[in-house]
DNA sequence: TGTACATCAGTGAACGCGCGTTCACTGATGTAC
DNA sequence: TGTACATCAGTGAACGCGCGTTCACTGATGTAC
């Protein structure tokens, strides 16, 4: 047979990265072709004509990925927001986008999945050095700025271990969170002690 | 050959032990069985004489990577500490334990890669429930256990993302996450806004 | 507007290789007498 | 204290299966004239 009439080779392809996403989320980073493609309604042979690889297929898939992030932290980015840390709200608001459990569940361990391959671990290397560059220069302190980031991450990443998301006490936080990008001096100024002299 | 001389059977499986935890780290959890065992220097059959499977192995792994981080925090906790959080503190101190970098890596590059099968995921899952349980009697008020945990997770998985490791703000952040176990009115008597009501 | 032809978007069988598992065998160690 | 025998702690070859990749082939689509 040939070319499947009702859908064009760009949905085919599309079709596939979603299928790849969804096997390798359920099933793990050795999901094999012939699962992928008939996910997607295509043969093996099918999916090769349009990913010449796993490794491109994969590769392609972590591009993906990677941009849908990006595209999260600009959707979350306040146009009328001009105060120092406006980047720093898009990237908590970002990361903890308020979706079904399982979806975060899901998008983690396809994560996770795709890390395990140390082309990946370098794309996404650079593409979290980018980020962290960003939000250093976005004008909050460096101790709140490592706080509000460190809470956010460990908030989003907790599901890796199997703990619950989006509790009541999560999004309390979260609010926390928010307010001390607006108002660092509330954590600067707290009593601390002094800071133990580095060795 | 029969029996190695100069290494009790323990001593070898102990190796297996060792060297699956390097190779799975480095390699992904699809190092093959004949790599792992020439690296502990036996062979194959030799691995399969101490763990009768591949899943059996990764089991056993599995089993001593919790049980070392219990015993982290075993060894965290302070005996004469008997104020409110003081296994919270053992927990911080365990789970930001300042070690090498590489280190830090390889054992999280090897939980993740453990993780990805579904059967170690719900032993962890399971172990993670418990050691939560634990912090959340542990005596300190409940936004300020959410806050100090989730920044505490959040520093420990960014090499997750490529991130830099334990630098000097890190670590003032780890210290004031400990002193705010001490004196949580400092975190619960800031001026907050009222909380957004649920929907 | 039909038609010939090139290219696109696939199919499905076959290949080959890596790897987990099985198996027959063996030398060292422990133990009963 | 020597000795026979069972068991332990392995070796290394072979098997078989899953899976990524190759390849010959094909019907649908696009395009020049």
């Amino acid at each position: 047979m040939g070319r499947t009439a009702g859908r064009s080779p760009e949905e085919t392809r599309r079709a596939l990265l979603k299928a790849a996403a969804a096997a390798i989320g359920a099933r793990g980073i050795h999901a094999s072709l012939d699962e992928i493609a008939r996910y997607a309604g295509v043969s093996k042979g099918g999916l090769i004509y349009h990913f010449a690889s796993k490794d491109e297929l994969i590769m392609e898939l972590v591009r993906t990925e990677l941009a849908t992030f990006q595209a999260a932290m600009d959707a979350e980015l306040d146009p009328a927001d001009t105060a120092p840390g406006r980047l720093t709200r898009a990237y908590i608001r970002a990361v903890l986008i308020p979706v079904a459990d399982d979806e975060v569940r899901a998008s983690l361990a396809l994560i996770t999945q795709l890390m395990s391959l140390p082309a990946v671990a370098e794309v996404a290397r650079a593409d979290a050095e980018r980020i962290d560059a960003a939000l250093a220069a976005d004008g909050l302190p460096e101790s709140v700025l490592t706080l509000v980031v460190a809470a956010a991450d460990g908030l989003s990443c907790t599901p890796l271990w199997g703990g619950a998301v989006n509790t009541p006490a999560d999004r309390r936080l979260a609010e926390r969170l928010l307010h001390l990008t607006r108002h660092p001096e509330l954590w600067e100024n707290l009593p601390w002690p002094p800071a133990t002299p580095e060795p």
